[in-house]
DNA sequence: CTGAAAGCGCTTACAG
DNA sequence: CTGAAAGCGCTTACAG
């Protein structure tokens, strides 16, 4: 199978080559201005010709760069596995986002402590330039502590800890607000929720959002929590009806579980809209297909995490501000 | 906001502080055996007073081994944003493997020329140890040239160009089988399939298996070509409802096309599975949650992602075979 | 078992 | 503009 892997020739063999000094290519390979056209494209040559490529360790000693940055994700260990469509989102614009800066990026998996002090030792062993964290949850010391190593930090998403870091959010509450609002205009009177996960500020913020309005509108809570998984709003929504099922609408605090609420409601022989109206929040790809089509709330994904990208790589100076919080549009279709 | 970065102590401030040499320090940190247990003693409580980590930078530079695995994702430009459930649950369950192997991940995009370009340079520059590929189109080049310069490499799924690369497949042809044979043992008699990019193994594969079992029951083909997309699911139904308004079963060859198979079907009237029949392919989360439940052909996405992150890790010597094929399953619910 | 020393492949002041 | 030289922080034969 694989080929005896051939030593690659050095910055010296270049040298050699081009019969000028290694300092010399050195300067062409990074671009610097200052060299004589003729010894450049005696380097240039010579690089083409031995098909050289620096060696990116020999180089990272000495400048203290590393062009990577660490994307860190911190999924309950019960998640790892789920299919949030979000994460692929998320990563995929990052990267692009990066890649496009030069940077390379670490996918680091840190669901459980071992995987955080993991991710820990590698930051401090200097292998990476910056940090995103992608889905923080509860009080994860590590955001705080890698920070406090002088590396620069950002997070997808408002942290759970009110630690100081920069972030880029979406608006959480806003976008709770409008679902609900939408569902009382529309003449609903018994208005559910299915919570997510109340250690992520998604989860609290799109919950306090509905308290809200609500509240607001001189009306009771109905409250079930879920974890932002289609099972999990299966079964918060079969708990619901339980608890009363006279309620006419429900807030689903992503679509994920609103699919599960569906379901449920479906097997319950309670026809959507008409029964009972269902409002998500994400509008993920899937709330198109659903049946009916998913009223929710847009959560701009790809901009967030391009603007978590730029809050990273921006230097701290050039920031007119340092925690971006994007709006969120109600998008109606059928199901409410 | 981030704190200076303070320098970081090296090897040679630990050797200082626990009086001992700089060899005897790293084979401490190495984990060599043949130390005095009262100088490794020192040693270890001086790094831990000094919060030593190698550098790893020095490190690869001297041993040439990086404990970094890129991850390459060649998704063509326009399916780069979607949210395949089967990319988070192949990164997730590859990146877990590799880490509990002590391997980083490095992801790497691969969707354009350039971005490939740009992989093999940060191959040919040393900086990973081996290189996975995950869906790959057409006649990529990519995996051919990185293997010719020695380095490991392993595919997710049989390679579309006839590269001799391992590779962990599941048995794509078999499973079509299944779920046409399904159907046509469920007294459907018009049969049609929704299939998948003919650049990829899997598109091609999971035709070849409808064709197969179709002329094996003296049946005629119905075929229209999607992208392994909801919305391409969704339009090739509409193309074969009108050149067939007779059909009374469909093969999707994933679950997403089937999703939008179902979805047109809806709008189009049919029931499913009392007028048309729908089996899909992968019995991704979703399919529990359509209505009604998917029947699909399970997939062994988490088996094969550990399978090639095994067959890169293990050396070539070691392996008693570089291909494997893992059994698929049909899995009945209510769509057929 | 331990240490002195060479060397991995680069970059970057410093002279010229 | 160019080159000689030092140095980045490790590991690893080689002696002892």
């Amino acid at each position: 199978m694989a080929a005896p892997r051939r030593p690659r020739p050095t910055l010296e063999a270049v040298a050699a080559r081009a019969r000028v000094s290694r300092a010399t290519v050195s300067r062409v390979v990074n671009g610097r201005t200052s060299v004589d056209p003729r010894m450049r494209e005696a380097v240039l040559s010579a690089v083409d010709e031995l098909g050289y490529v620096p060696n990116s360790a020999a180089r990272s000693l000495v400048t203290r760069q590393t062009d990577s940055i660490a994307l860190v994700v911190s999924e309950p260990p019960t998640r790892v596995f789920s299919d949030d469509p979000l994460f692929s989102l998320v990563v995929r614009t990052a990267s692009n986002e990066l890649e496009a800066a030069g940077k390379q990026v670490v996918l680091m998996l840190a669901g459980s402590p071992r995987a955080q002090a993991r991710v820990e030792d590698y930051v401090a062993g200097g292998h990476v330039d910056g940090v995103m964290f992608v889905s923080m949850h509860g009080a994860d010391p590590l955001p705080g502590a890698i920070a406090r190593m002088g590396v620069p930090v950002v997070s997808y998403g408002r942290p759970a800890v009110a630690v100081d870091l920069p972030y880029a959010d979406n608006d959480n509450v806003g976008g709770a607000r409008q679902a609900v609002g939408h569902l009382l205009a529309g003449g609903r009177r018994r208005v559910a929720a299915i919570a997510g996960p109340q250690d992520m500020t998604a989860g609290q913020d799109r919950l306090a959002g509905y308290r809200d309005t609500l509240a607001a509108a001189d009306r009771r809570a109905l409250v079930a929590v879920g974890d932002f998984t289609r099972d999990s709003g299966a079964e918060a929504m079969r708990h619901l009806l339980a608890d009363d099922p006279g309620l006419d609408a429900v807030f689903a605090a992503n679509d994920l579980m609103a699919i599960g609420a569906l379901h449920t409601l479906r097997r319950a022989g309670r026809r959507v809209p008409d029964d009972v109206a269902v409002v998500g929040f994400d509008d993920i790809e899937a709330a198109r297909f659903t049946d009916p089509p998913l009223t929710t709330v847009r959560h701009p994904v790809v901009e967030q995490a391009t603007v978590m990208v730029r809050l990273l790589l921006t230097p701290a100076e050039q920031h007119d501000r340092t925690r971006v919080v994007l709006p969120t549009e109600l998008v109606v279709r059928e199901s409410a």
